[in-house]
DNA sequence: TTGAAAGCGCTAACAT
DNA sequence: ATGTTAGCGCTTTCAA
């Protein structure tokens, strides 16, 4: 790896110059120019960005903490992130906590020593917030993603959790559905309060009872789904319809279907919250609040980085970002619904 | 921020010894790693991993590269690295190209410039590898990750394409399948090619021919595995089952199944290879090619590691990961294929 | 066992 | 328009 020293050398002239020439700060004679462009050329010279950082005290990295990058909501966020990060000039490190506490404050305690700029955080749940806080103290530029922190005020990018929910089973209810069944996330979850609150905002509106034996508590992941759709379906309480607060919980709840052989929606219909993003070709036919997970890692950067430099200054700014309900065949009247098996089209 | 001075001043001790107290690189007497513990907690200091790492030439980050975060089989790999490189005290910066070659050269360009201390890449198709090649000479450490780079050697976590595919079209042939089509990958890319290779491969040593109009050439993606298939079902040829090479486009079969009535296996058998992880749970019934993602993420990651540390040294390593095949109800005889559609649970 | 100081590669203030 | 140099926060010799 040369240095600049090598390059200033080979050209002739002086680090001085040869920095000036790749970061344009003032101006160089076209000469000199020439000189130095081709010895960075022969010297396959890269700047030492990590010299830099010492010197200007800032890196341009980004840092994005998510609590499972296996869920495909996240990845989304990160390409999002990544794209205005890139055309800002910055550089994003994502990694992930697999939703262990531990894991995020080693994490943050990592990006710390590398000096990031600013920090994106969707945090996993957990009481104790007090490296969240005292990396706030230290002046780091933080915004919230996806989930806010209990008691911390920062920046964040968050979804209309109780507007999604609240379209979603208002949909439902237009569709004829009287008894809804809910299964919710974690309720120590923000977010799954408020899906569920928005679930109960949109029963209220149409004076139908909350009905406790409609309300199925999981936990976001798939087995909980397929535990509370087999409960639900071989219980006592009736439901026409099902809401569903997550996207692999679904995933749970149509492997159920699948095993007591439900037919949706003839027998019951379906609609969810939806992080599949890329399910949507697959599971094409379900009913969905879709999060622009894209949208969302976009503005998280951008409002970072506005922050880092100052563009934006003051109290924190918390984004809503609106889903959108996307309504397909898992909740559409029965009628409409094509029939499947007729043609065979091999030999065998 | 404070620093290593900061540090020093409030414990009274010289900067040496606080540095002695963080890596206990030498003794310091009890008391002073008192002091100088005390006076870290108070100032809530975090060592500063720029400066070091310009001291030290090593920034304990390893770059990852790969072309599509979205596809579930990516993050897999990078959890697996993560922990792998986590458990060794590296820092793994994983960054997405989107499969444009463009991008990948930015990136890697930017990766440079960190000094990342090596790199496991699964690089984006492209006749350019010339910024490839640059980096190694350039003494980097770096570990190929699911696709070779044509004509440069180095090390390699890779996947057993060619027996992956042999053993799943074996297994269609033992089913019965005489007319097999599959759906391949560009063919530009070598791990198309190699799956290719394996279906043949099965078919000659039954003894079937491999039949021109049973080879469709897809490009990974959704589209086409939704175009091909209906070509397929539509047009003159016979198959009693489709072997698909990877999961995205059997999302876009299953699609054009459903579109057309079809149903598996019944009407068709259907194989995939499978990059969706995220899926198995959705996608029970498919029979497919499992590729152990984290498994090679943590090969990669322990391989580059090993390479970096001169635990490994000499030849490039060429690791084959072997896929594992998973026979479930699409491919298996008709009528062991439950029935669908009996109980009904509501009201409506 | 502890401390002083050189130097990693760069930027920017200052000098020419 | 170009060059010289101090210093960013650390590690690591060398000295005590």
């Amino acid at each position: 790896m040369s240095t600049i020293v090598e390059v200033a050398k080979r050209a002739s002239v002086s680090i001085a110059t040869v920095s000036n020439v790749i970061r344009g700060t003032r101006q160089v004679s076209p000469e000199l120019q020439e000189r130095v462009q081709a010895a960075i050329k022969e010297l396959d010279y890269y700047p030492n960005a990590i010299a830099r950082g010492l010197k200007v005290k800032q890196t341009r990295m980004l840092g994005m903490i998510v609590p499972d990058i296996t869920n495909p909501f996240f990845p989304g966020v990160i390409r999002g992130a990544e794209d205005t990060a890139f055309e800002r000039d910055y550089f994003l490190v994502a990694a992930n906590t697999d939703e262990q506490i531990g894991r995020e404050r080693r994490l943050i305690s990592a990006l710390r020593t590398y000096r990031v700029d600013g920090l994106m955080l969707a945090s996993a749940p957990g009481n104790d917030t007090s490296h969240i806080r005292s990396l706030i103290a230290s002046g780091m530029s933080v915004v919230f993603l996806d989930r806010p922190v209990a008691d911390v005020k920062a920046d964040a990018v968050l979804l209309d959790n109780v507007r999604g929910a609240r379209e979603c089973v208002r949909h439902l209810i237009q569709q004829g559905h009287r008894e809804i069944a809910v299964i919710t996330g974690p309720l120590q979850a923000q977010n799954a309060r408020e899906r569920l609150q928005g679930y109960e905002e949109a029963l209220r509106e149409s004076d139908l009872p909350v009905s406790k034996s409609l309300v199925l508590e999981g936990d976001y992941r798939y087995e909980s789904g397929h535990r509370l759709a087999r409960q639900l379906i071989e219980g006592q309480t009736k439901a026409t319809a099902i809401f569903v607060c997550n996207g692999v919980m679904t995933l749970g709840v149509l492997n159920a279907f699948e095993e007591l052989r439900i037919i949706c929606p003839q027998d019951i219909a379906l609609a969810t919250f939806d992080d599949l993003t890329i399910d949507h070709s697959a599971h094409s036919h379900l009913t969905a609040v879709v999060q622009p997970s894209y949208e969302m890692g976009a503005r998280a950067a951008s409002l970072l980085i506005d922050r880092i430099e100052g563009k934006l200054s003051g109290d924190p700014v918390v984004v809503r970002i609106v889903p959108t309900l996307v309504v397909r065949d898992s909740t559409r009247p029965q009628d409409r619904v094509p029939v499947r098996a007729s043609k065979r089209i091999s030999g065998r």
